[in-house]
DNA sequence: ACTGTTAAAATTGTCGACAATATAGCTTTG
DNA sequence: CAAAGCTATATTGTCGACAATTTTAACAGT
């Protein structure tokens, strides 16, 4: 997985790097959510020395995949479903508004390539095999794409530098593949037509409703896998 | 200025004290945006070593009060109209958002104090000896209230944790005690009744209305003063 | 056996020195 | 004289060691 964020700039120290893996481990979930981080332990594993490391979980925190506390230590931020449905409230609202914003101040050439994009995966989900493909880097490629045509720094670095790391850590580590696939498509086809044509309202709404629509599909599952749960116990 | 963000927790490590010291100076504008940090000067000037200060840097990067370039430095961040005007969308849709769900989860408690907020800005106001504070602790207490009352950890840190205190800092430097004191009053009282009554999608429509109004305001404002030195200049 | 105290070990915070990189000023060359 | 290249200087990145704090373990007293 190319880890393929948009705002990401080409590693230039050992910290960068050290960071770059160390993201990529939390998210896939080789480091555990929730687990204590050892400076000594992971500088030795990194063969780093510690300064660098913590120049690492510094950047770790900067996109709260990890949390730290003065003299007590980081720890990997815990995945729980209640976090996850409030990062689909901020997300709501602020995709919703980068839609918005994205109608106003979308160039033409940034038209053309979401067109172009979404071709490709009408096509490449016709074929089915790339359903998966789709679903992973796909659903991430057209959010980006959205949120870059707002043209809002602020909202480009509050939820590209930020909200998708945890985004895609919450993804790799609850397996969703939601199977919201074909759905989804046509979700995206109705917000890049209301962005093309410059109808911001109707763009914010439609994302808003695309992403409410995913939340309440984790949720229901959720609710579903805790009366199984419940079932599993009372037998 | 106290600098009462909610978020905010007690100093403990001299890195923090400098955190805070900066924070301060460049809110205030005291060191000026947009100037380059040197990490020996500052260091001999806070009497720490560069990696305690860097430590504080690094916090600053947090709040995106400063930016750092990999082998070339940091930077205070820059202060322009279309980064406040940016600012104000983001807001926008986070408080917007914070708003709606703060009519589901606000405890009684909670209503209880800002209707004691409430109560007490209107005295001070009627005063009008305290208008002045009013637009600048009183504005700011109001909206901390609201994001705390969402009950959404993910909404909270990003709107105080981050946007505020460039908010703070676009106050300061652009000198903006607007002449919006009692429309906001009322605005004020509109977003509580809304919160109280359980109604989140009015609560939401009156924070966006409220926080798109001050934009607007700025905006005219802003083009009041080119035409003017447009003016100066020819003549 | 349990709780509270104290000492030892481990971890985090801070420091100063060195290495790698970028900036500025000078020299050389067309 | 302008531009490119080189050298010297300054700045940032990295390292290992020490100080301060927290955690663990042992111990004593009830």
């Amino acid at each position: 997985m190319p880890l393929n964020n948009p705002t990401r700039t080409a590693p230039v120290t050992t910290a960068d790097k050290v960071f770059e893996q160390m993201q990529h481990a939390i998210v896939e979930g080789d480091i555990l959510a929730g687990s204590k981080i050892s400076e000594p332990e992971l500088a030795k594993q990194y063969q780093i020395s510690r300064s660098t490391l913590r120049e690492a979980l510094n950047r770790l925190e900067k996109c709260h995949l990890v949390e730290r506390k003065a003299n007590i230590g980081s720890r990997v931020v815990e995945c729980t479903i209640e976090g996850l449905l409030e990062l689909y409230i901020a997300r709501e609202a602020l995709e919703g508004m980068a839609c918005r914003q994205a109608a106003i101040n979308i160039t033409d050439e940034e038209i053309n390539d979401m067109q172009a994009m979404l071709k490709q995966h009408s096509e490449s989900q016709a074929l089915q095999d790339g359903l998966s493909y789709y679903q992973e880097q796909g659903d991430l490629d057209f959010h980006y794409k959205v949120i870059l045509a707002s043209h809002n720094q602020q909202l480009i670095n509050l939820i590209c530098g930020q909200l998708y790391h945890l985004v895609r850590m919450y993804r790799c580590q609850f397996g969703m593949n939601s199977p919201r696939a074909s759905r989804a498509f046509n979700e995206h086809s109705g917000i890049i037509q209301a962005i093309s044509d410059g109808d911001g309202e109707l763009a914010e709404m439609l994302m808003r409703r695309h992403i409410a629509a995913s939340r309440k599909n984790i949720e229901s599952r959720i609710a579903d896998q805790t009366i199984q749960e419940n079932n599993k116990e009372s037998k």
